[in-house]
DNA sequence: ACGAGAACCTGTTTGC
DNA sequence: TGCAAACAGGTTCTCG
């Protein structure tokens, strides 16, 4: 479910609420995530208090006060949602991880397919390790420009849709985003990424950080799963002009051609093969 | 080393 | 109506 702008509003949402709390208790309902829990995963959690909740691509990052940080990423399907602890509530049959937060609230790990993942690292590891150790720039971060972007596509002989899902070039686009982007950019999803460079790499640069911030800005995009920690609904997907459209208008002035939907790298790509070049 | 495709898992929608 | 296939926001492994 979630690129970057639903795990940014997740945060967001998690963090005016959160932060500052102690870690009551951990209820482990199931175990077998992408990365399987350890045996002590709710002890170590236990009692430790939460200092910050950062984002780092689609990962949170929740520092503790021993050193410790809680990783999450929802993978395709995950929720991570704050509920009162008061109102008797029950849990759904997907809701694999439920932490007690101060004495009143629970932050509830939900997944249906089992993408997404938990895991405790040591603060001091986690540029290393094997999750965060490739990469790219944070698009939003203050070194992230056309001339990054060019360097880190030039030589990709891979559709720009591709490289711009790979996560070391850029860190946090997912299928919705990299559509929308390349359309606002006028780039073609099918353009060899290793010629996107000069002007045409600005243009992109500008345009993935225009399209983040813009659903950052709307609470992100609702379409089955996605919720914010709040359990409200993002409604950036009623701004989309390409995703989802397949065989709808395109909305640039004085277009009026149909969108098409292809498959590139087993996934969907909407666009306007007359708007983009 | 790189890129394409499959695999992971479950639920929902679509088509025959 | 019923069943099977297609499809879904991500990442990682394997194979050529």
């Amino acid at each position: 479910m979630p690129e970057l702008p639903e795990v940014e509003t997740v945060r967001r949402g998690l963090a005016a609420r959160i932060i500052g709390r102690r870690i009551q208790r951990v209820e482990v309902r199931r175990s077998d995530l992408r990365i399987p829990l350890p045996i002590d995963f709710a002890d170590r959690l236990a009692g430790r208090q939460i200092e910050t909740i950062d984002r780092r691509a689609k990962y949170l990052l929740l520092r503790l006060d021993d050193g410790q940080v809680l990783v999450v990423h929802l993978g395709m399907s995950g929720r991570l949602v704050l509920a009162d602890r008061s109102s008797a509530r029950q849990a759904g049959p997907h809701e694999h991880v439920v932490i007690q937060v101060g004495d009143d609230l629970e932050i509830c790990f939900d997944d249906h397919r089992r993408f997404g993942l938990m895991a405790l690292i040591p603060e001091n590891e986690l540029q290393t390790h094997a999750l965060f150790a490739r990469l790219g720039p944070e698009p939003l971060g203050p070194d992230f420009n056309g001339a990054v972007l060019a360097a880190a596509l030039s030589g990709r002989r891979t559709p720009i849709k591709a490289a711009l899902l790979d996560q070391s070039v850029v860190a946090g686009l997912g299928n919705i985003y990299v559509c929308e982007i390349l359309f606002r950019a006028r780039l073609s999803p099918k353009r060899l990424a290793a010629t996107v460079q000069g002007g045409r790499a600005d243009r992109l640069a500008a345009a993935v950080r225009a399209i983040l911030l813009a659903a950052i800005a709307s609470g992100g995009s609702s379409l089955r799963d996605y919720v914010q920690a709040s359990g409200e609904l993002g409604y950036f997907q009623h701004k989309w002009l390409v995703y989802g459209r397949e065989g709808q208008r395109c909305k640039t002035r004085g277009c009026g051609h149909t969108i098409r939907r292809i498959i590139q790298s087993n996934r969907s790509t909407f666009y306007c093969s007359l708007c983009l070049r």
